[in-house]
DNA sequence: ATGCCGTTTCGTAAACGA
């Protein structure tokens, strides 16, 4: 089973963009982040016309998530527990039937946290604290279930081709990293470094500047597996190609195979 | 580099993003 995730910065203006490389990488799940619209702008037809189930926790203008799926969608949750007043749509779960077992899927867009010192990083900490205690209750169950999505955290400096750019950046927090690895000490996963230790790899080029013309990137989409999901998994890659394509996103999709 | 570009909206300027 091939499960993508992807921040589509867009998804009414990146439509023909999404469904070209649907068509070219069939995965059978893609998580989908920054969808930027609600649940009745959803593009729903075109995608249902490629073979996909849709699960939608959509935003006008800002946010929103989505879950594409080949295979059938069941137990859809909305929202990460812990902040009844959090309103932004940055948070669904959903379980996904394979040919020998299930995988619970969470698809997540984690708050950007810029600029340092605000409300708006103290939001990126305290949603991070969430995300580890939901992930160590889901860890109770001892099943495969995957966090994929765009976590806006750069791990390490392996992450970043220029890191001195990013020191006061809420990306590369030492608050925000440690809260990282609180989360893969949970015993979970990063699976891009399981299966790529030592390579530069990026998920993230800027617009401007010429960022991705000079492979200025970072890696910030991340797939964050369960001890039983990296057990299923054989692979995993970085589709970076799609940011050379007219008018893209500027993320890349992460997509995993694993024998689910 | 106080966003250089791009998307969105109770729009044509401002908010947001990373």
């Amino acid at each position: 089973m091939q499960i993508a995730t992807w921040n589509i910065n867009g998804v009414k203006a990146r439509l023909s963009n999404l469904l070209r490389w649907l068509k070219e990488a069939t995965p059978d799940v893609c998580c989908l982040q920054e969808i930027k619209c609600d649940d009745e702008a959803f593009p729903g037809e075109a995608l249902e016309e490629l073979g996909y189930n849709l699960a939608v926790h959509g935003q006008k203008g800002f946010n929103g998530v989505a879950v594409l799926s080949k295979r059938p969608l069941e137990d859809v949750t909305r929202r990460l527990p812990g902040a009844d007043t959090d309103q932004h749509s940055r948070y669904m779960e959903v379980v996904v039937p394979g040919d020998r077992s299930v995988v619970r899927i969470a698809c997540l867009y984690l708050p950007n946290g810029n600029p340092i010192g605000t409300d708006k990083f103290e939001y990126k900490l305290d949603w991070m604290d969430r995300l580890t205690a939901r992930a160590s209750e889901l860890l109770k169950d001892e099943e495969a279930f995957i966090l994929a999505g765009d976590f806006n955290v750069i791990p390490t400096p392996l992450d970043v081709k220029r890191p001195e750019l990013w020191v006061n950046d809420a990306l590369f927090q030492p608050e925000t990293r440690a809260r990282f690895r609180t989360l893969l000490n949970l015993g979970l996963t990063d699976a891009v470094r399981l299966l790529h230790p030592d390579e530069a790899i990026y998920t993230f080029w800027d617009y401007q500047a010429g960022a991705w013309q000079r492979n200025i990137g970072i890696r910030i989409d991340h797939q964050v597996m369960s001890p039983q999901a990296v057990d299923r998994l054989s692979a995993i890659r970085i589709d970076k190609h799609v940011r050379g394509w007219d008018k893209p996103s500027d993320h890349v999709p992460v997509i995993a195979e694993l024998d689910i």
